[in-house]
DNA sequence: AACTATTTATAAG
DNA sequence: TCTTATAAATAGT
């Protein structure tokens, strides 16, 4: 075939091993980095259930998709940062896939609390009627 | 076309909606899982950085993928999970890959729902002691 | 950022 | 569980 003709060369095989040109590295870096919130995103809303993924950066910056709120802070607050004095607990500035956290009003975030306390409602429910230990 | 000549239907478009019909749902559900996690590998391989995946089942077991050990502490346990009495929590035990869950024991339920109630009062912390509005 | 050929994931059976 | 047809992700341009 005449490769003139051919505009994209299409997929190709690659090997699952760690790519060590750097360049484009980052491009597909973020490809990847969006197909994998997207598949994350589909198991979420498909079974209706909180899907997280953290993926950090080789500059260290984490990059999280998250299908509430909650799980946010669950996978970027490894500690509840003392929440007295300096207030610079700057959830904000972390980074969430391209949505920065902007959004996250004080609205929302009444929200999520009410998720997380039906979360914890069904727990302490399941913990109630334990009796299924394991065989 | 005969269709009675196809053997296996192929692969149908389905929307990314929820699935309410729960026949074969756990099983779909456990290919969706395999499928996210093996992407986690792939990104974390290729580019050699960390990467987790948490996914919290509808009956709250949480099935978790991550390139390293250290992010599970990360993500399964917010702290340290009141290392006194029991001496079960055993957070190295927790699921790494694709673990069944059926190993929920009580006490990792407890462990499980004191982790909620310390996001819970990080959420209601940030909530009361809002001031830095968006910039 | 868009395209395309191809690989990979996966819904049905 | 295994297969197959098809949808979806994506490497290279």
């Amino acid at each position: 075939m005449d490769s003139s003709l051919r505009s994209g060369g299409g997929r190709r095989k690659i090997p699952i091993v760690k790519i060590e040109k750097k360049e484009a590295r980052g491009m597909t870096f973020s490809k990847r980095r969006q197909g994998l919130f997207k598949k994350a995103s589909d198991l979420s809303v498909l079974y209706g259930v909180d899907v997280a993924v953290l993926a950090l950066s080789e500059a260290g910056n984490p990059y999280c998709y998250a299908s509430t709120p909650s799980l946010i802070h669950r996978i970027l607050s490894t500690s509840p940062p003392a929440p007295s004095s300096s207030s610079s607990n700057n959830v904000d500035e972390l980074w969430w896939e391209e949505e920065p956290i902007e959004r996250m009003s004080l609205d929302e975030l009444r929200v999520f609390r009410g998720q997380l306390a039906r979360e914890m409602q069904s727990i302490e429910a399941e913990e109630g009627g334990f009796s299924r230990s394991r065989p």
